[in-house]
DNA sequence: ATCTTTCCCACCTAGGTGTGAACC
DNA sequence: ATGGTTCACACCTAGGTGGGAAAG
């Protein structure tokens, strides 16, 4: 299934991380995006997600040195468009790069168990984007195409050594996207616009942008 | 003397740490201050440095792992007093709370060499306070007191072995300065106000803040 | 024609400055 | 009275939003 992490399933064998867990936070903001699809814009100079994946991690052993990874994945073999208020398929999904154009290594790598269980972990600097040149540690998308996040707990001080190294994985259905450049269904839009606070500046309450060039006129 | 680093001459003996070595960077504008008495501003919420102190090291193993570590050492037995318009001694410093209150570990430990010696090291998100209590992380002073910052790069991974692993320190006497709860000498606060970008409004050229109060009136 | 991408912009969040009056 | 400290505030830097026109 395309669904698989191509990191810990393309010809490699690692051991199995055990009694490490995970869960999403902010599921029910999740959720609201998630029952009218998803929708994640991807720029040229790279874009942060929102909402901002965050997850709470139990059972690591508080003094070994873990990295903590998010992984992009292809969760669907189509691409899609956006026709008559609904998503569709449009033909097959174009051929990706490779894995590691989709990864993002948390700031905080490599870090403690102790330190990745005193607090839920934000990935909030990740950027999503649709530049395959000049995008340095940004995860590259292509647009119009439907991804998943996976987050890789591995158990190693060495960078070097994640690919061999015990590795937990976990993905959570309500976190999947489409990937796009501008945002097609307008009920993703008022969700973002009524929940990140840097687009406080487009809700209807207070002085919207809209409305005033409105009155302006 | 006082100027001697607590953390490595109290009662320790660490290891010396070999071919490494510090310079500092902005040596002119540290100059600049320096030749009219730097003051720090210290708050109860916690203030930044400016400029903040930034160094370049080289001579360590590219591939094991340092913290680096800011201190600020008493720089004088003395309380000091601004007095027509000079620094006067004012009556001996008052007794100081232990050293690890006057400690900064940069928010990058423990990295490699090769991560530090890549580019200059900013201690940049160090904050001073004169807050005793609740200043959680933050490096306590007491105002009118003259400090001097030492870097300690210590060859350890784990934060608990710092007082008993190989270290080199180094200090920079143009970067001494006096801590105050509001500035004393004005050729200080020109200097601040024309460099630190964040001061910008106060500057004489352009819209100052002080001039469109009196054009108001 | 239609669909997708790019770019500049007004509007925000978030937080770092010294000021000057009030406070102690 | 004097000297040091605190606080709200106008003014900045820095950078994250979607809109909408233009371009591809």
């Amino acid at each position: 299934s395309p669904r698989l992490s191509s990191v810990l399933w393309d010809n490699r064998n690692p051991q199995n991380l055990e009694n490490v867990d995970v869960i999403l936070e902010g599921t029910d903001l999740w959720r609201k995006f998630h029952e009218v699809s998803t929708e994640m814009v991807i720029t040229k100079v790279g874009r942060n997600m929102f909402p901002v994946l965050t997850v709470r991690v139990t059972g690591l052993e508080p003094d070994k040195q873990y990295y903590v990874v998010m992984e992009m994945c292809l969760a669907s073999d189509s691409r899609y468009r956006f026709f008559e208020n609904c998503w569709r398929v449009a033909g097959r999904a174009e051929t990706q790069l490779p894995s590691s154009t989709r990864l993002y290594i948390h700031q905080d790598s490599p870090a403690t168990g102790a330190h990745w269980m005193r607090e839920p972990i934000k990935m909030k600097t990740a950027k999503l984007t649709n530049n395959t040149v000049n995008s340095n540690g940004q995860i590259i998308l292509t647009s119009m195409h439907k991804y998943i996040p996976f987050i890789h707990i591995v158990k190693t001080s060495d960078i070097n050594n994640i690919p061999w190294s015990p590795t937990a994985t976990f993905s959570f259905k309500e976190t999947e996207f489409i990937a796009v450049t501008a945002y097609q269904n307008e009920e993703v839009t008022k969700l973002k616009i009524n929940n990140n606070p840097f687009a406080k500046g487009f809700r209807e309450n207070g002085l919207s942008y809209t409305k005033r060039k409105h009155n302006e006129d």
